[in-house]
DNA sequence: ACATTGTTTTGAATAAATCAAAACAACTGT
DNA sequence: ACAGTTGTTTTGATTTATTCAAAACAATGT
């Protein structure tokens, strides 16, 4: 590959000189052209799952500066129809972004700090993915966030509830 | 009630008069005041659930011009908080809003049309309010969208399909 | 009727995402 | 290694959905 930054190969960066090659691999292997700001955005998401396109920006940024937040757009968009990462728009916040995909996993919120957790679909498999009445529909997906508070958080409120 | 477009009692439109006491009962339970928005939005959600900010100013415009855009904001904001309107935010789409509240039912949504109907949780009740594992979080709330093609789509897209 | 409190209007601002054209870089075949 | 083609990124502007804030106004309790 030609990629630019690849002078990180001669720099003693070998271990994220793997990774770069690993991540290189799943974006040819999706058909897409392998470049720096994919390359980077690519990292970025396997380091911080359920990223949003900012936080991806900021990311992307220290690796890469002069990238712009258009290029993350436009990577995520292309990952996306790709079928390299998938996004999640959990109501109230801007999409999310994650590296795993192909299964049917879901995810749980916290109200209170927004982080972001997988879970598996309940009672094994996909009991979600037949609603009670189709309507006629022919369903193809089912999409399942889960609301809670996290453990931190519920330490957080007892403490705000038992010392008024 | 003093409600500006009271005068609709003279004017004979008798049934939906009955329904503004209705409406106005509903308001005056949740602890908000009567307002004539907020009598329009009411209804016009009851007319069309599922619906988004913009529909319903659409719809409160033509029974009652002058209301803002800002207003049917203000309304449905005071409605969530009261608990008299559930706001949902499908991926992909502006927030909507229903008055049916209390339960926990979910919605299925048309990849195509963007139509949207409310089902029941699958298996009588909430199997998936308990995930398969969550985390140390305390949960409250499971959310399900189910996505796929509604019944006019697929015939639709059967058109498509075999008329090339 | 009046005062209080809450609501709506008016006007502006924000956040998230998208669009479009020109500059540029990666892959293909040579 | 090289040049052409195609796809990507930059730059700059725009759109959509929503929120904020102050002043004008209206609904309820007395």
């Amino acid at each position: 590959m030609t990629v630019t930054g690849e002078s990180n190969h001669q720099a003693g960066l070998r271990l994220t000189a793997v990774d770069a090659e690993l991540l290189a691999d799943s974006i040819r292997s999706a058909g897409l052209k392998v470049t720096a700001p994919r390359l980077a955005v690519l990292r970025a998401l396997t380091e911080r799952p359920h990223s949003n396109a900012d936080a991806l920006f900021g990311a992307v940024r220290t690796e890469l500066p002069g990238t712009s937040l258009q290029a993350v757009y436009g990577v995520l968009t292309s990952f996306g129809t790709a079928g390299l990462v998938r996004k999640i728009e959990p109501a109230g916040s801007p999409a999310l972004f994650e590296r795993r995909v192909g299964d049917n996993h879901h995810h749980i919120v916290c109200t209170r700090c927004d982080v972001v957790h997988d879970v598996d679909c309940a009672v094994g498999h996909a009991p979600c993915l037949t609603p009670a009445d189709a309507l006629g529909f022919d369903v193809r997906a089912a999409e399942v966030i889960y609301w809670g508070l996290c453990s931190s958080c519920q330490a957080a409120e007892h403490l705000n509830t038992t010392n008024p």
